[in-house]
RNA sequence: GGGCCAUUAGCUCAACCAGGUAGAGCAACUGACUCUUAAUCAGGAGGUUACAGGUUCGAUUCCUGUAUGGCCCA
């Protein structure tokens, strides 16, 4: 572990020499009658504003606000740059203009106080445009010392512990999440235009559902009941459009207790939408319409570049089935595999282990992942899994071993997953117990028996379509992030 | 959970291969400088080399363990 400041430090022994040399100024500006953490400033204008109308802006008086991140004095005038939330402006001192005290005040300076600042707009002979300052303020004194100017901070463990300091230092990190929140407010908009109800769902849930993922437990004292953090809104969603409700939707956290890598965070966020007497092919044009919106209005264009390749999410998508991306992609024809030993000899064949319990299904959807996903580059939509897979999933008329199902792929990487949603309770029952079946043979992600969902399906469920996307995978593709935590603000670490 | 890699000044990095007691830039400190911009110039300071052991006359360097993180795999 790094010499690093910890939650829980002893901060009154020990205190490191760079602390120590702005407690002093700290303490000194007090005594000379000045309050190092100032109150409400009325600004006037920001970094980039000025800089863009700098036209109008010339010779105007204004009033900024922000952290002090570079500083240049020489002798009796100087220069600093001030970072608000725009960006940066430079400002000019002269100890002509403030007089001696206030000038020390600025010599004192450290990168990382916050100021205000009224002055006004020029252009210095090296034509960068600047805030001459007439008069300014303390709001707060930085006592911590700022990672360099020019290379930022670059330890990734620091930057996720620490990310006030990432998102000071590193200004693509702040455009990254500013990105983020406008491709969830897109993802709002282009719902409500639709018609569709943003609700709001347990994360607090008493059996877990929707997908297949071990739960976090947690305990209702009052109740005294156990309690899972939702692993996906599905099943309560889907008892909404039992209720009436004909077009739901849902952006919120889900918790899956599992490892952590580049693409899964124990939290994270997902949109699931719902629309009654729709199927699966209805979500598939919602998606690729949906994502060519969003790109075109966050991003300017349905053409990305993820990680040194060009995505085009223009529709329409290429649709495979996923018999059809196996047979493509291995060769092997499972229409021909009906039998379950044959299927297990010829994914043996490839040179897959299998669960001893594996079915023919479960075979298939192995088969896939392991030799089919690694190369889905360009948007794709895949459908017809095997009904073993996907217990909530309306059957296929034709060929009932299978659903009316897709995912999306992109990048190698499930992006989306939606179906026909199945509303036959009896057939849900079943697809239940199948689930509790291979709990009781200790499989910890199978789902649990939801007797209260069954019920509601017994009302009657209209028949309709279904899909959840995973956002944060969704802004890596957009924001070229290499890992999820590049995506989230806090990640989950374990506590120093 | 497994494999590989990393951890050196507040930050970014050297020194490690071949063991000889740690060095630079930025930041900070002192001084000079009234349009600079990675400001410049001069000076001085800053380290339990993540932690705990071991080998050795001597360990940042080699070995073992621990912690945290990264990448890959499950």
């Amino acid at each position: 572990m790094k010499n690093r400041i910890k939650a829980g430090d002893k901060v009154t022994e020990d205190i490191h020499e760079l602390k120590q040399v702005r407690l002093e100024k700290l303490t000194k500006m007090r005594e000379e009658g000045i309050e190092p953490y100032g109150g409400r400033y009325e600004r006037t204008a920001m970094a980039a504003s000025i800089k863009e109308s700098f036209a109008e802006m010339e010779e105007q008086v204004v009033r900024i606000a922000g952290r002090i991140m570079t500083r240049r004095p020489h002798g009796k005038a100087g220069f600093a740059h001030l970072q608000d939330q725009s960006g940066q402006i430079q400002l000019y001192f002269r100890q002509n203009d403030l007089g001696e005290q206030r000038y020390e005040l600025y010599r004192g300076m450290d990168i990382g106080d916050i100021i205000g600042v009224e002055g006004k707009v020029f252009k210095t002979r090296t034509g960068e445009i600047t805030v001459h300052v007439q008069d300014f303020v303390y709001l707060s004194k930085s006592l911590q010392p700022l990672p360099e100017k020019w290379h930022g901070l670059k330890d990734v463990e620091l930057r996720y512990r620490q990310r006030y300091v990432d998102l000071i230092v590193n200004p693509q990190v702040r455009d990254v999440f500013i990105k983020r929140t406008r491709i969830i407010r897109e993802i709002r908009n282009f719902l409500d235009e639709r018609g569709f109800l943003e609700v709001e769902t347990p994360m607090m849930q008493p059996i877990a559902g929707g997908a297949t993922a071990r739960p976090f437990v947690t305990h209702h004292n009052a109740l005294d009941i156990d309690l899972y953090l939702r692993i996906a809104p599905e099943l309560y969603l889907k008892r909404l459009l039992v209720g009436g409700f004909e077009k739901v939707y849902e952006i919120n956290r889900n918790f899956r207790n599992e490892g952590i890598s580049t693409r899964h965070n124990p939290e994270f966020t997902m949109v699931e939408f719902y629309q009654a007497y729709a199927d699966f092919t209805d979500m598939m044009k919602i998606t690729e319409e949906m994502f060519a919106e969003v790109a075109l209005k966050v991003l300017g264009s349905t053409t990305i570049e993820y990680q040194g390749t060009e995505l085009d999410l223009s529709p329409p998508w290429q649709r495979l089935t996923m018999m059809e991306a196996i047979e493509k992609h291995t060769g092997l024809d499972f229409s021909g595999l009906q039998d379950v030993g044959e299927a297990r000899q010829a994914a043996a064949g490839l040179g897959l282990e299998l669960d001893k319990h594996a079915t023919r299904g479960e075979i298939i959807n192995e088969v896939f992942e392991e030799f089919v996903e690694p190369h889905l580059v360009q948007p794709v939509f895949i459908y017809g899994h095997p009904v073993d897979v996907s217990p909530l999933a309306k059957r296929n008329q034709e060929h009932p071993n299978f659903t009316d199902r897709f995912e999306v792929f992109i990048m190698n990487r499930e992006i989306a997953n939606a179906f026909s949603e199945l509303n036959d309770p009896i057939d849900q029952r079943s697809r239940f117990e199948k689930q509790v079946e291979k709990r009781a043979r200790g499989d910890a992600e199978a789902h649990m028996m939801d007797e209260d969902y069954i019920n509601a399906l017994e009302y009657g469920m209209p028949s309709a379509g279904g899909e959840g996307i995973g956002i944060d995978r969704l802004v890596m593709l957009f924001t070229d992030s290499p890992s999820i935590r590049d995506v989230i603000l806090f990640p989950t670490l374990r506590p120093l």
